[in-house]
DNA sequence: ATTTTGCTGTTGCAAATCCCACATATTTAT
DNA sequence: ATAAATATGTGGGATTTGCAACAGCAAAAT
């Protein structure tokens, strides 16, 4: 099998599928350099790409010229204005951080009924709805976490997450803590102190960015 | 035309385009009274649903038993896992705030190639997906507010949209200076006082929900 | 007409959080 | 091997925010 089987956006596709919707969809690969501009995203869902080599991000060029990443993507991820739909007034485009190859599939060509309404296209259609819902429950999961009131129920929230993804009360975080506090949106010290305090109250046990939770419950 | 023309799941579809698509999609409209449950959501893509008449709500029961309202429906309103997604390990359901007329679409009729592969099929899927851009916006739009570190900042955020929205620099909060807490997920006093000391800074007029914001930049 | 309920506006005080500064690992680059 | 950059851990002190309480007002219910 092809290295698509492992991306989500083909799955269920085979090789035989693989070949029919290349030309359906007018499937393309370009590479670029680190640094280069990928694509621009406009306010309307015309553009898929997808990362088959090396990573880059997507950045957002707000009315001050202040500029954010907004996504990271590596091998396999998706994206285009399905993902994110910026404002018409912002600026928004994905950039390489290394040499990349990307794989434009065209918008058109997916929407358009297929002449020989193949399986595979269907299929595909059903990807990219799995993954537009994934999309958006990863978006509630991180305001769940940060209409948390307070530090302590901030970290637990996301410990909760961990726990769950791992299936195990010991994990290592995926992420330094400094940037676990970016993530959470509070001040760095202030989550050390209050990581002390929840170790003083029994809540659990960390070192460096390994956890151990207890008081299962 | 019908009612349908604005119900934006429809946008692009005439009468007969209707006629052809109610059949294709097995579309079902079931009435519900006050208080009824409507649908229960699962950890699959499987169900689509329209508000056609009534309010209702979305809940979520975490595994403490704690129960809350997630999404608010009103007519011309769809629901369904392609939205929201919830977890399994999560209750989820639909209910009925008020007497409620709601149109079922079938989700493996809507992905499965039309026979006839027709043009309102894919318009359909074409809507589709505009409104799941559209939610991803609306949460990344949330979540920008959220990571706001501090309460005049979230405020400024929230103004700016509202400014835009409206297209003036004078606007009424569409919702009560209480709720506008809870929304930012700050104290009530706290605002309250941070409003006051922005109205001294200059940098708006307030008086109730009527904001006027000065400054402008 | 009266009561009840909810929204607005304000205050004192307590608690949580942020900012800054420093010391020590640990990792990365040269 | 050495230097530089980044990550971790801690603390003092200023600031922000949350909490609780109250009063005036307006809308809604009785």
């Amino acid at each position: 099998m092809g290295w698509f089987t492992m991306v989500q956006l083909f799955t269920g596709i085979d090789d035989e599928g693989m070949k029919q919707l290349a030309g359906c969809m007018r499937m393309r690969v370009s590479r670029y350099k680190a640094g280069e501009r990928i694509a621009e995203l406009s306010g309307k869902i015309e553009k898929l790409g997808l990362f088959i080599e090396g990573r880059g991000h997507l950045e957002l060029l707000d009315e001050d010229g202040v500029c954010t990443r907004v996504e990271e993507y590596r091998e396999g991820d998706v994206f285009g204005e399905l993902f994110f739909l910026p404002r018409e007034d912002s600026y928004c485009s994905v950039e390489a951080d290394e040499d990349c190859r990307v794989m434009f599939l065209d918008w058109g060509h997916i929407v358009r009924p297929c002449p020989q309404s193949c399986v595979y296209h269907a299929r595909l259609i059903s990807n990219l709805f799995q993954l537009a819902a994934e999309k958006s429950r990863q978006l509630s999961a991180y305001t769940d976490l940060l209409t948390k009131r307070s530090l302590r129920q901030k970290l637990l929230t996301y410990f909760e997450t961990l726990r769950r993804e791992y299936g195990s009360d010991t994990f290592l975080l995926p992420m330094s803590l400094s940037s676990l506090a970016e993530y959470l949106c509070v001040d760095r010290s202030a989550m050390m102190r209050e990581l002390k305090s929840m170790r003083d109250d029994g809540l659990l046990v960390s070192q460096k960015r390994q956890i151990t939770l207890l008081r299962r419950k």
